[in-house]
DNA sequence: AATAAATCAGAGTAATATATCCGAATATCC
DNA sequence: GGATATTCGGATATATTACTCTGATTTATT
């Protein structure tokens, strides 16, 4: 797995809302939890974090629940990726050097910022609108079992 | 950064190997360590793990040490991340799923496809012995400080 | 044979990521 | 106003990753 579960979780939470933003009404982070087979409690701190960078709303209460802060085609995967894996997470060196650039680069400078750049753009060509509406079947919704590494 | 420290570290180690594989001599671990500033005994675990999947030799004694079990010009970065980062690093579903493909796809299947077979290329295309004539400046190879997320 | 330089093997510690628990605050409904 | 359903915030617990320590084994040199 390229992400972390925090990222995940994340991202098929958001797909999950743009799936759902139609209804234009909150929904319960409870439900989403349910829905995909995700922690609650972790789910919750994910969706806060997503509140404090501005993708999400959240209001408290007896209806309350989560919705996206802004229509899910301004939304794309990258938006998602860089506050919850940081934004050094496709930025940064490959190799993790803290001073790597054109001037003093690492071996993989050079092929790493085309990738990157093509990793990028594909992160963000695609909206979460567009993306919401094939969120896989339901039986691929649950979560995955425990992973070989990482 | 997209790598684990263990991941980032025996690739430069690797690299190193590469770039002093000319002298047919064994390279000490603690060489390595310290023209890294990498931290020795976790490096020493990584270098064994490497030499399990039969990437590195090692002998001990006075004049041991590590170097590449086959010639740099064989061995690519491909190779390395799928020892230290696990193969479903790269070849897994990106959103996490444990059943994802053609018949059963994520939101994302068929973009990450594409997008890893490229990653893929990009990181077996050029060999070490390549890479390691380009091991980066003096002051480019001290480890990175504390970063920011992950 | 003694010494020294190195890896090997396994246990131990520290830090971070992942997940849970609980009480407080807030909003809706009756 | 009381009951209920929700998020919020902070503390705690567990798992994984990152790293350290120590002692054993191996090998070269003298």
């Amino acid at each position: 797995m390229i992400f972390s579960k925090r990222c995940n979780h994340g991202l098929r939470a958001m797909l999950y809302l743009a799936a759902r933003d139609a209804e234009n009404a909150n929904v319960s982070i409870r439900d989403i939890s349910k829905e995909l087979d995700l922690p609650f409690h972790f789910l919750t701190k994910i969706l806060q974090d997503l509140g404090e960078a501005g993708l999400v709303v959240s209001s408290r209460g007896v209806s309350g629940g989560v919705r996206l802060a802004v229509p899910a085609s301004e939304l794309d995967v990258l938006r998602v990726v860089d506050v919850l894996e940081g934004e050094g997470f496709l930025r940064g060196c490959v190799l993790g050097f803290e001073e790597c650039s054109g001037k003093n680069p690492c071996a993989l400078h050079d092929q790493w910022k085309a990738m990157r750049e093509d990793l990028m753009a594909m992160f963000s060509s695609q909206n979460l609108a567009r993306l919401g509406e094939r969120p896989g079947k339901k039986g691929n919704r649950k979560r995955s079992a425990a992973g070989s590494k990482r």
